[in-house]
DNA sequence: AGGTCGGCTTGATAATTGTCAATCAAGGGC
DNA sequence: GCCCTTGATTGACAATTATCAAGCCGACCT
């Protein structure tokens, strides 16, 4: 794994889109720099554990290319708690709180990512009330995020968590018929909540209700057949909410 | 139910824990004032609907006296999400966020609530640094919680979540042998993410590991065996985390 | 092409959890 | 005191979900 130092200039030359993050967008350009000059980029593997549950948080990370899995073990046992896609910020709640770690990461691809030292955000955040409040924004969609999904656990059965999974699914490819899973299903098994055993059950089951998979491909037959099994509703499913 | 605008004074004379509620402690004189002008304070009887998810939020809602309980519902199944003891706001996340609300909450015992006008709220976030970054913190805070309970869900079995949840309330009662179980037990099952039923079945089975269980009452005769059961860890278990 | 590996699937079975119905117990109102 | 309501408990049973053990299949390697 390649590591480098890169200063402001060179990390926003090549990833303007860190600085267009909601994070980042509104504060000021003297602090940006100053997260910018001691932040680093480096390059994963697959595979690789970024953070590790319960150490302290010494960085926030950026993924601005690859895909970073969030999940947490205890007992010998280990769930997904959620998928990281770029470019987007993760656990900022231990970064602000300078708490240990809640959850676990991984690279699930082949991943650059954006570490920018915890000291300095907390720093910046101290100073700059437009960053504080970004901060506030990214934590409250994060936070009704984690709700949504603790409804779904708890309201759901498997089958209709997987349902309305899909539907989602078919939501963000922008409402086409047919589209890729777009993570190992073991995987998505686990942020289901689910075994893998269960997910071919269920995606079997879902035959009946005009859903067909091969591979990593779902065709949705009748959105309408599988939304009468699923009901979605947006206050658990609308990820813009 | 009797409902009183108040003015800063009668407020902050009244329940000068909500100037101390880590939320308010750093902000501005001015900008407190400017909240409770605007706020009510208002007595509820036990069972009240306070919100209903899906609507705007209108207020902030601190419980100053009594008790609250957060709770979602699909599909004519319901769940508790969380319960809430004074003194403490909530759905801070919707109110910042301008967002509808995605938890009901209803009081259980009686309580006096004060509703502060989201739209204020705003403001004063926009406005004072200090409130933005004590909205942080407190979000941070909620959303470790959520994420906390989400991995209790996923990755222990209901007997488990209920020894843990047992040790953790001893640990809040200062460590005492014996204490209450702080809300019914219904309530607790669907926190707990099962039945009623098997909660009964579960403080039976319990009984192999040194607890004793009559009415709300629950003595922990060796918290030693209970916790070989429970394997409790910091990173789902400690609440100060 | 053959071999191997990992992930996926399938069937059989077991464990966990939920449902239904009946009963019990405690607290409030009359 | 005595009903009446509500929540808690219990047992029998059903549904859901997990586990275990094969087997399958496609990707990748040599």
């Amino acid at each position: 794994m390649s590591i480098k130092g890169l200063g402001a200039d060179v990390l926003s030359r090549d990833f303007p889109e860190i600085r267009e993050l909601p994070l980042f967008r509104e504060i000021e350009e003297a602090h940006f720099e100053a997260l910018m000059r001691g932040a680093y980029l480096q390059t994963f593997p697959p595979q690789v554990e970024l953070i590790r549950e319960g150490d302290p948080s010494d960085f926030l990370h950026i993924v601005v290319e690859g895909m970073v899995e969030m999940f947490a073990a205890w007992n010998g046992r280990e769930t997904v708690m959620e998928t990281v896609s770029p470019v987007a910020a993760f656990i900022v709640a231990a970064t602000v709180r300078d708490a240990p770690y809640l959850m676990s990461a991984r690279t699930v691809l082949r991943s650059r990512i954006v570490l920018i030292p915890s000291q300095d955000v907390r720093n910046v955040f101290a100073a700059d009330p437009a960053f504080a409040r970004a901060v506030v924004t990214e934590l409250a969609e994060r936070y009704r995020g984690v709700v949504k999904h603790t409804k779904e656990l708890k309201l759901r059965n498997s089958l209709e968590r997987l349902a309305n999974y899909l539907l989602r699914l078919q939501t963000l490819t922008g409402g086409a018929e047919e589209f890729d899973l777009p993570i190992e299903k073991r995987r998505l098994a686990a942020y289901l909540g689910m075994t893998p055993e269960n997910l071919s059950r269920g995606l079997r089951s879902l035959e009946a209700h005009g859903v067909t998979n091969d591979g990593a491909r779902i065709v949705i037959g009748s959105a309408e057949a599988l939304r009468k099994l699923a009901r979605p509703t947006p206050l658990i499913d609308d990820t813009s909410l």
